[in-house]
RNA sequence: GGGAGUGUCGCAUAGUGGCUAUUGCAGCAGACUGUAAAUCUGUCACCUCACGGUAUCGCUGGUUCGAGUCCAGCCACUCCCA
């Protein structure tokens, strides 16, 4: 295996254990004329994949182009414990349609970064459904607790005096059982899976297998800037979203973010995101750099041509003053609701967006938050005449024009 | 099994039986900006066009003119001792 592949191979990456397992693996697979075999889980429960996810997944590509064996396997048992995060008590079932459902949309959203008809994709509850009473215990037999509380999250709680089940204890010991069902080479996952990989290390060690290599991607950080880029945090863009909304997400990141953005989510080449540093250390305005980074992003999930319309719309939308330039979502005149044709701004509004209460919308619209016509209305009372071609702003990001 | 505690908004925190349940963070909206940060303002249980109405301090009852607060039972969690 030549070192220039290993470069690319350990780019980025947070975590080797062990340290030289990656080379050791690559030779082993080399001497043996076979290809490694690349373990991924998920679990099937809210498969919305996003920018963080990607990180770890445009480095599985890496090891696919490189010839090897990508395993997703799909936790269809381990979703019903939850990765004990803390948050999330205990789970509820899901249906096997559910699963299989959530699979399909997973596989369809890994597609974008990796060649999906090539990898391997295997469901855990296919060995952990049949286990025996007895063939748990011996399995647990091979865990103490004492490794266990090395895991940061349980310590924590432990010593917090908050509560961990006896089932969350279990969720690393079955991700481990997988690794060595599937005979995983090498584990990949953000550094969050860091124990629970390590888990498989030992499983394996222990059933008489050459343990498995683990490798963390780092975390991306949210919108937000301060936690890491999650789903149930809403502070994430997702893989399918529309350009529009990546570009728009991309520039509302703290320049502070600029950095990791652009060495995580982007897919510049090194001289590029080095010249761009540079740009940014030079005192380039930092939106500037976040127009090129949010075109990039946008590219690397559409394409060129998306990337700039996006960019042109979001220039236009949000940055230019002109309330007449903007683009407004049509609205047919037929649809709302009137009496004689006249309306009050608040009973409009409401009926343009249909997921607030009326409280929240006099709410809104009291702060100043509703433009019509390019104009403040703050008396949530006022009535209007319908008319074509009224235009209303709600808030920040919601333009409507009466047809 | 025995004993001692705790439970208030997404999180964290105040709350001598008495008026509208406090404050911070996060969120939402506005101002200033570059849908950045910082700052300031408003909002932050639900509903009503509105005057206003209906809720709510783990749950169910009780005492009381009046209960987040007192009492009883239950539930959940924690700690200590078996």
């Amino acid at each position: 295996m030549e070192t220039t592949t290993i470069h690319v191979l350990k780019q980025k990456v947070e975590i080797i254990l062990p340290v030289n397992g990656l080379e050791e693996k690559l030779l082993q697979a080399q001497k043996e004329n076979r290809k490694l075999i690349i373990k991924l889980g998920f679990d099937p429960t809210a498969p919305d994949l996003h920018l963080g996810h990607a990180v770890v997944l445009k480095k599985l590509k890496q090891f696919q182009d490189a010839g090897h064996q990508i395993t997703i396997v799909v936790g269809s048992f381990t979703a019903r414990i939850g990765d004990p995060t803390g948050k999330n008590k205990s789970r509820q079932p899901l249906s096997t349609e559910a699963v299989q459902h959530n699979a399909e949309t997973y596989l369809n959203q890994l597609s974008k970064l990796i060649n999906v008809s090539k990898a391997t994709i295997v469901f855990n509850s296919d060995w952990l459904d049949g286990l025996s009473t007895s063939e748990i215990i011996q399995l647990l037999s091979r865990v103490t607790i004492a490794q266990l509380m090395h895991r940061n999250d349980f310590n924590q709680r432990f010593n917090n005096n908050t509560p961990i089940a006896m089932h969350e204890l279990v969720y690393p010991i079955l991700q481990g059982f997988d690794s060595m069902k599937i005979r995983a080479d090498i584990e990949m996952g953000g550094t969050d899976q860091l124990f629970n990989c390590t888990m498989g290390r030992q499983l394996q060690e222990s059933f008489g297998m050459n343990p498995q290599v683990v490798l963390c991607m780092p975390l991306l950080k949210g919108l937000d800037g301060k936690e890491k880029m999650s789903k149930s945090l809403n502070n994430f863009i997702g893989l399918t979203e529309e350009p529009n909304d990546m570009f728009g997400k991309t520039m509302s990141i703290p320049d502070s973010l600029i950095p990791e953005f652009l060495e995580l989510a982007s897919d510049f080449s090194a001289e590029e995101k080095l010249h761009l540093n540079e740009l940014l250390n030079n005192g380039e305005n930092p939106m500037n750099l976040k127009k090129i980074l949010a075109k990039n992003i946008v590219k690397q999930f559409h394409h060129e041509a998306a990337a700039l319309k996006a960019e042109a719309f979001f220039s236009n939308q949000f940055q230019n003053k002109t309330f007449d330039k903007k683009v407004f979502e049509p609205v047919s005149l037929n649809a709302i609701k009137s009496v004689n044709g006249s309306i009050s701004i608040l009973e409009l509004c409401f009926q343009l967006k249909n997921s607030l209460s009326k409280s929240a919308i006099r709410k809104l619209i009291e702060s100043g938050a509703v433009l019509v016509n390019n104009k403040k209305i703050v008396d949530s009372q006022l009535m209007i005449k319908l008319k074509k071609e009224t235009r209303i702003k709600v808030g920040k990001r919601d333009f409507f024009e009466l047809k």
